[in-house]
DNA sequence: GTTAGCACTCCAAAAACACGAGTGCTAACA
DNA sequence: TGTTAGCACTCGTGTTTTTGGAGTGCTAAC
C-alpha cells in the first residue's frame, strides 16, 4: 500500500470519519474548520485532489464534496486502533439461559445484537460436523417404525423416525443398539466411512438392511449440514438512505431472506478465517463473497469452540457504518461466547451443564 | 347488505375487476368501452355516482376515476364464484417428500406458495397441543444428564436433556421408563394434570424429584406452543407500488420478520375459523386482526387434520390482489394437505409412513 | 332513461428557475 | 516552496410555473 505522509493520513482520516457520521460528501471547508490541523480549505483542497488521484477518495460529481472509495474504507478499517475503552455488549443475561435450548439462545442473541447495533445481523449456530457421536439409541415406535436418537458430543440431539418393513423384536433391537454403539461411539461424522459401515452391516446379519437405513438416516440427519442460520434486523437497512432505494432494498432483503445464500456466505467467511487465522473479518463492498452486497460492508466474528465446532456472527451495514463500534462489539461477543460455551465444552465431561439441542 | 340492481352490480364488478388488474383509478369511459353492457360513459358516470353514495366506491380526488372502498372489495369477494376451472397449485411433488422432516416440508411449501402467488406467505405448522403421547423414553447420557425423548401421535418427536444431581442406575431408569409410560401413554397434554402427576410421583418414591423435572421438561418441551411459523416472499410487496413507500414497507417487513406477531395473527385467525366454521377466510384492510396490515388484505386457509391438529396458510397482499386465484389456490392446498397428511393420520397405525419432527 | 356536449377541476409530468455548496485555478504572500 | 485568498464555473437540489389530459358533474336534447 502506498505510503501517505502524516498530514495526508490525518486529512483522509478526518474525511472518512466525517463521512461515516453524516453520510454526505464532505467538502474542503468542513475539514478545514472541524479538524485540529490548522489549514485553510484551499490547502485541504489540494490534498484532497491528491488523495483522489491516489484512489482513496472520489467525488460523486464535479461540484460535490468527496466520499471514500473502498480503498479509502480499507485504509480506515486497517488503522482502527483496537477498542480502547469503548463500551461493549454484555451477554451475561443471555448466558444465564444456557441450559435452555440452543435454538432459543441463538434466536435471542441475534435479535439482541441486531437491536444493539441497529444493523442487519446474521448468526450461524455452531456446526457439528466434527463432533463425535456419544451414543445412538433405537426404539420401537410401532410395528413398522423405529425411532433413532443420536446424541453427539455437546449433547446435541438429533432424532428421526425410520420406517421398517418387518417389526423388530425387542431383542433384535437391543442387539442392534449394542452393535451400533460399539462401532460408532466416539467417531466423528467424517470417520464414519464405508469401511465402518460395511463392517457393521456384516455383523448385523439379517438386519443389514435395517442397519443400512438406520445409518443412512443417521448420516442424513446429522450431516444435514446446511448451517443453522438466524437472522434479525433486516429492516434496519432502511435507516440508511444510500441502501434504501427499492432496487437495492429488494435485492438485499431477498438475499437476507434466503437462508441458503447466507449459509454459503458464512461458509466462505469461515474459509477465509481458516486462512487468515484471525476471527474478525471486515469485508468492504466487493470484498464480500457475495454480489448482492457490493454496496455494503460485512463485519464478521467467527467463534471457535475447538474440535472444529464453530459459528459466525455477521453484521451487515452500509460501507459507512461505525466500524469501530461494530468491530469491538463483535470481538467482545466472540470472546464471551468462546468463554461461556467453550468452558461448558471443557467441563462437560465432568460436571457440565450444556444445553440441549433441536433435532 | 344493500340490494343493488343487476346493472349496478355488473358495473361495480367491472370497475373492481379493472382496478384489480391495473391498480389505477378507473374512469367511466374505460368501463363504457371495455364492458359488454352497451352504455355510454355518461350513464356509467351516473351509476358510479350512485355507487359512491352507497359506499362501494370512492375517488382519490375530484377529477380522478373511482377505486373500490373496503366495502366494495367485500362485495367483490363475497360474490366470487368458487373456482370454476382455474388452474390450481399441485403440491404432489412436495408431498413425495413426506417421509422427510416436517420442518423441511413446510419450508419448501411456504416458499413454493410464495413463489407461485408472488405474494408474502406465512404458514403455521400443525400445532400439537391436543395430540396424544405415544411413548416417552429416558436414557442416560452421562452421569449427570439424562435424555428424555417424547414421541407424540403423528410421530412428532421432542427431546430434551435433563440435568440430574445423582447418577441413575440403569435399573432405576428402566423402572422410571415403565412408570412414566404406563401413566402417560395415550394422554393429551391437557389430560396430564396434577392428579396424574402426583400419582406418578408417589409411585416413583425416592425418584420423585426426577419425575418432577422430567415431567416439567416434558410439558415444557411439548407445550412450547409458540406456533412454528414459516414465512417466505416478504419482498413481494415491492411489486405493488401502493405498498412500497418506505413507511409502509418497513412496518410491514418488520411485522413479517417478527414471528411472534405472526403467531398471534394466526391464532386470531384460527379463532375466527372456529367461530365461522369455514376454513377459508378473507380479511380486507381493517378486518384483519393486526393494525400494521390495514392497507393489505389477508387470505387464509386453515387446514384441520382432526384432533385439534391444525395449521394455517396465509397470504398477504394489496387489497387489489387477485382474490379469485389466491382463494382457489389456498382452498386447493388446504384440501391437498388435509387429504395427504390427514390420510397419513388415518392410516398411520396400520402402514403409515408419517414424517419425523424437530424438537 | 339515455346520451352528447361542455365547462371545470385537479393531478402529474415537464420545464424553468434560483440557490448554494464545492471545486479548480491563479496570483499573491511568507 | 508551501500556503492562502479570491473568483469564475459547475452541477445537483429544491421550488415554482406551465402545460396537458383524464375525468367529473351538469344541462339539454333525444
Amino acid at each position: 500500500m502506498e505510503k501517505l505522509n502524516e498530514r495526508k493520513e490525518s486529512i483522509l482520516y478526518a474525511i472518512i470519519a466525517n463521512y461515516l457520521e453524516t453520510g454526505e460528501p464532505v467538502g474542503s471547508r468542513t475539514i478545514s474548520k472541524s479538524s485540529d490541523l490548522k489549514l485553510s480549505s484551499a490547502t485541504i483542497r489540494n490534498e484532497m485532489s491528491d488523495l483522489e488521484e491516489l484512489g482513496f477518495l472520489t467525488s460523486p460529481h464535479t461540484s460535490a464534496g468527496r466520499i471514500p472509495t473502498d480503498k479509502g474504507y480499507r485504509f480506515y478499517v486497517d488503522h482502527i486502533i483496537s477498542s480502547k475503552d469503548r463500551e461493549v455488549l454484555e451477554v451475561k443475561d443471555l448466558m444465564i439461559a444456557q441450559n435452555e435450548k440452543m435454538e432459543k439462545f441463538f434466536k435471542e442473541l441475534v435479535s439482541y445484537v441486531a437491536q444493539n447495533t441497529q444493523l442487519p445481523t446474521v448468526i450461524s449456530a455452531p456446526s457439528i460436523t466434527k463432533n463425535r457421536v456419544k451414543f445412538v439409541q433405537l426404539s420401537n415406535v410401532d410395528e413398522d417404525h423405529i425411532l433413532s436418537v443420536v446424541v453427539m458430543d455437546g449433547n446435541v440431539v438429533r432424532n428421526n423416525v425410520i420406517k421398517v418393513l418387518n417389526p423388530l423384536s425387542n431383542d433384535a433391537l437391543l442387539k442392534l443398539n449394542i452393535l451400533i454403539n460399539t462401532h460408532l461411539t466416539g467417531l466423528t461424522l467424517q470417520q464414519i466411512n464405508l469401511g465402518t459401515i460395511s463392517k457393521i452391516k456384516e455383523q448385523a446379519g439379517e438386519y443389514a438392511d435395517i442397519i443400512e437405513s438406520v445409518l443412512n438416516t443417521v448420516a442424513d440427519t446429522i450431516s444435514d449440514d446446511d448451517l443453522e442460520i438466524y437472522t434479525s434486523g433486516a429492516t434496519n437497512i432502511f435507516k440508511y438512505p444510500e441502501l434504501s432505494d427499492s432496487q437495492n432494498a429488494i435485492r438485499f432483503l431477498t438475499t437476507f431472506e434466503d437462508k441458503e445464500d447466507l449459509a454459503d456466505l458464512i461458509n466462505d467467511v469461515q474459509e477465509d478465517v481458516a486462512k487468515s487465522g484471525t476471527g474478525l473479518q471486515v469485508y468492504i463492498g466487493d470484498e464480500a463473497p457475495i454480489q448482492t452486497m457490493k454496496d455494503c460492508s460485512l463485519v464478521t466474528a467467527t467463534y471457535d469452540l475447538g474440535d472444529g465446532v464453530k459459528g459466525t456472527i455477521g453484521i451487515i451495514g452500509p460501507k459507512r457504518m461505525d466500524y469501530e463500534k461494530v468491530m469491538t462489539n463483535l470481538n467482545s461477543l466472540k470472546n464471551q461466547i468462546e468463554k461461556t460455551l467453550g468452558r461448558a465444552e471443557e467441563t462437560r465431561k465432568n460436571n457440565g451443564n450444556a444445553g440441549d439441542e433441536k433435532v
